[in-house]
DNA sequence: GCAGTACGGACCACC
DNA sequence: TCCGTACTGC
């Protein structure tokens, strides 16, 4: 051990050293935002080992799987040696999904199970509904899928629902009398796949815990020592587990800030932090107060607006740091004119100061406001990375070509087989496919099952049709027994080279058929990666499974690179937690969006949205500029705004409000006022624009910034993002009526609005190209 | 059984 | 805008 590091402890300060000298029984760290959590946590690992705590007997949960490969690198270098490699430490999901494949036979369940995503889940459920013949505009798949969701994560089981009256009446009132029904098929189907959804890793482990005592016992004597980060947003299911799991040695360390709980929506419980200390006896609580991050500016900015929740911890976060600048304010006409002040001002700070595009955060409420500042970073020429919204795991080209290797792995699979029996197209249609859904669940046997004795079961098939069948059959057995000598690059190869998904796709050639190729190599590529960095770590045949899981339980974050140094970061405020940037935009705080409409009924909805908006504040260190616009497209239509409730409520002394006072403080936003409500800043390329209109505009190389769209004349040589190049060969309407006639290269005339088609001008070519 | 298309609803956040 | 589904014509 590395004798040095108890001088690195000094780095600490003391109310950080005292929470880490805690070593035994049960401690709450109450962390505030940038207070230096992280550190604490990884220093109190690094001190355990060197204490000469076994490194396997140590449990440490995470919130996302890329945090704990930083923190075991961070340890390693704190100590020396590789012990942190064998930490306990994940995700929930992912650290028990671990032990469930351990323990997967004492549930019935292969080792081999599949993990469905929301989006499995989802079809799965819409299915059911659809073959119980509801009406699918009352049951609806989301909100049955949420339902069931909820009802995991508070460990209530189809039998549990059966016998309490109070939650049959709550679905009764809210018109779906049949959700036991449909949870319940939805369960069965679920273990006829081997399949566990997300919610299940959870549940299944509360089973095994509960279920088997020599279980519990195993892991409660294994792990000595528990961890928990971000506590504030587990949910009732992952405190129970804690709650089992340390009950014998109590050694037990929650980390969190209960301003930070923001995951209600999952089934987070606020109260599992409020409540720690009445949950386990003798807790010493120790809290963090000061704020490393931030000026003081912001810190004061985000406890004025914090105050007003009513349902929290005491605590008085504080700093050391300079007073810096006052949160900027921006009020804006349209959501386009807000992403050019984005653009704009982020070239500014650049002109004025060397900022890298790194330091510069945009953060919003929803995922669909990242277009329009998109569409001016574009323009102004500045790179930018969009993380989360839908992920490259969920493209559908993706999931097409997973699905055959968690069919390889899980031939039970329900979900991914009816992906891709008929993908590539090979003759078995819808009519097929339901004669063998319905005779599987009739003879409670799997998909697969009954397609491998197809022709035993009397379905009415004709000959073409089994002969269909028996050779796909025949293709899935074959790559399953290719899997067993190869590992997952080699079989994800053979899957393709044997369906041709990839040559079909280049064949045909379009753009955006082009692009799903090249996202499929892209993920040929990442199984690579994945191989090369496991190869000292797992038997070939296993590499499949490991990898989809991988995968499977991957955050956001992790699925995406590190944050690039190159490029300006977009992304939800939920995915910006534990984040920190020099600069940050915080944008759309207008009502009906920011606070959520969906949250605003409740006083803990509102809490959960103000305190959104908390750490969206303190993501910031230098400065956090906040915006608002009075109207927004949503759903292609234009939405008149008012200002967020919440811009009022931080201190407006910490604002540079100049004299937009009047105006956001008072939420009686006029489009005929707003001249006057301009704010100093730096020049006059931030002022708003003149012109209440929408106006996308295109690009092109040489950063023209005002041409729109609908400028685009006939004769113009253009490219679509689907359709290609072509050329405008006619022009008709006015305004954002404006529609072009276009001859595309290999597909033909189409009639486009310009106002919406995603049009760039190029260079001409040769017209003769155009009727080839 | 398949492909093209029109239409309606989604848009809240995620492991 | 984008997706899933229903409908239609072959």
């Amino acid at each position: 051990m590395n004798s040095d590091f108890a001088e690195k402890i000094n780095d600490l300060n003391e109310p950080q050293k005292n929470a880490l000298y805690h070593k035994d029984g049960p401690s709450i760290i109450i962390a505030g935002a940038g207070s230096g959590k992280t550190r604490v946590l990884t220093y109190k690992i690094a001190y355990l080992l060197y204490l000469g705590i076994d490194s396997f007997s140590i449990l440490s949960l995470t919130f996302t799987n890329k945090a704990a490969r930083e923190m075991k690198d961070r340890i390693s270098y704190l100590i020396g040696g590789d012990e942190s490699k064998n930490l306990w430490m994940g995700t929930f999901h992912s650290v028990f999904a671990r032990i469930l494949r351990i323990e997967a036979d004492k549930l019935g369940y292969s080792r081999n199970f599949t993990i469905y995503d929301s989006q499995d889940s989802e079809r799965l459920i819409r299915s059911i509904i659809k073959e119980m013949n509801l009406n699918k505009d009352i049951y609806k798949s989301k909100q049955i899928r949420n339902r069931i969701s909820t009802l995991k994560n508070n460990l209530i089981t189809v039998k549990t629902y059966y016998n309490d009256y109070e939650l049959q009446e709550y679905d009764r009132i809210a018109q779906r009398p049949k959700l036991g029904e449909i949870y319940n098929e939805y369960v069965k189907r679920c273990f006829k796949s081997s399949a566990m959804d997300f919610d299940d890793l959870l549940l299944k482990t509360n089973e095994l815990l509960n279920n088997f005592p020599d279980i519990l016992a195993k892991y409660q004597n294994q792990f000595k020592y528990i961890l928990v980060d971000e506590y504030q947003d587990t949910n009732h299911s992952q405190y129970l587990i804690v709650k089992m799991l340390s009950d014998k040695f109590q050694n037990i360390s929650v980390v969190g800030d209960d301003s930070q709980s923001i995951y209600a929506f999952r089934g987070a419980n606020i109260n599992n932090i409020l409540n720690f200390q009445k949950d386990y006896e003798s807790v010493k609580v120790y809290k963090l107060e000061q704020n490393y991050r931030s000026t003081k500016n912001i810190v004061n900015a985000a406890n004025s607006l914090i105050e007003h929740n009513k349902n929290k911890l005491n605590k008085e976060i504080w700093t050391n740091n300079s007073q810096g600048e006052k949160i900027i304010l921006k009020k804006l006409l349209t959501d386009s004119d807000e992403g050019r002040f984005v653009a704009k001002s982020i070239f500014e700070f650049k002109e004025t100061k060397s900022y890298k595009n790194s330091d510069f955060a945009v953060l919003y409420r929803t995922n669909a406001q990242s277009r329009s500042i998109e569409d001016s970073l574009r323009n102004m020429n500045i790179k930018y990375e969009v993380y989360g919204g839908i992920s490259f795991y969920q493209r559908k080209e993706i999931k097409d070509v997973l699905a055959y290797l968690r069919v390889i792995v899980n031939p039970n699979d329900e979900e991914s087989l009816k992906r891709i029996i008929n993908y590539p197209l090979r003759g078995i249609g819808q009519t097929t496919i339901d004669k063998i859904i319905v005779s599987s669940n009739l003879n409670n046997i799997s998909i697969f099952e009954t397609m491998e004795n197809i022709k035993k079961n009397d379905l009415e098939l004709n000959n073409s049709t089994l002969k269909k069948i028996d050779e796909f059959v025949m293709l899935i057995k074959s790559l399953i027994i290719s899997n067993q000598k190869n590992d997952a690059f080699e079989t994800a190869n053979e899957v393709v080279l044997r369906t041709k998904i990839i040559s079909n796709l280049r064949k045909e050639g379009s753009l955006e058929s082009i692009s799903k190729a090249e996202n499929i190599e892209e993920l040929l590529n990442g199984v690579k990666d994945f191989i090369d960095g496991q190869k000292d770590v797992f038997d070939a045949n296993d590499s499949l499974v490991d990898y989809l899981e991988d995968i499977a339980l991957a955050t956001d974050f992790d699925k995406t690179k590190e944050i690039n140094e190159e490029k300006i970061s977009l992304m939800t405020i939920h995915l910006a937690k534990g984040l920190e940037f020099p600069i940050v935009f915080i944008v759309g705080l207008e009502e009906d969006l920011f606070p959520s409409p969906m949250n605003i009924d409740t006083r803990d909805g509102l809490e959960e949205e103000r305190r959104l908006f908390y750490v969206a504040l303190t993501r910031a260190e230098e400065q956090a500029i906040i915006s608002y616009s009075e109207s927004r497209y949503r759903w292609g239509k234009i939405n008149y705004s008012e200002p967020s409730r919440f811009i009022s409520e931080i201190d407006e002394s910490y604002i540079n409000i100049s004299n937009i006072k009047s105006e956001a403080f008072k939420f009686n936003s006029k489009l005929d006022s707003f001249d006057k409500n301009k704010i100093l800043f730096k020049s006059d390329l931030l002022k708003p624009n003149k012109k209440i209109k929408k106006i996308n505009f295109y690009s092109n190389k040489k950063n023209q910034l005002d041409h729109s769209r609908i400028k685009i004349k006939t004769g113009d040589f253009v490219e679509h993002q689907r359709f290609g190049k072509g050329l405008v060969i006619e022009i008709d309407g006015n305004g954002a009526d404006k529609k072009a006639k276009i001859k595309f290269k290999g597909i033909g005339i189409k009639n486009l609005l310009l106002n919406y088609a995603k049009l760039k001008i190029i260079p001409p070519f040769n017209k003769e190209e155009l009727f080839k």
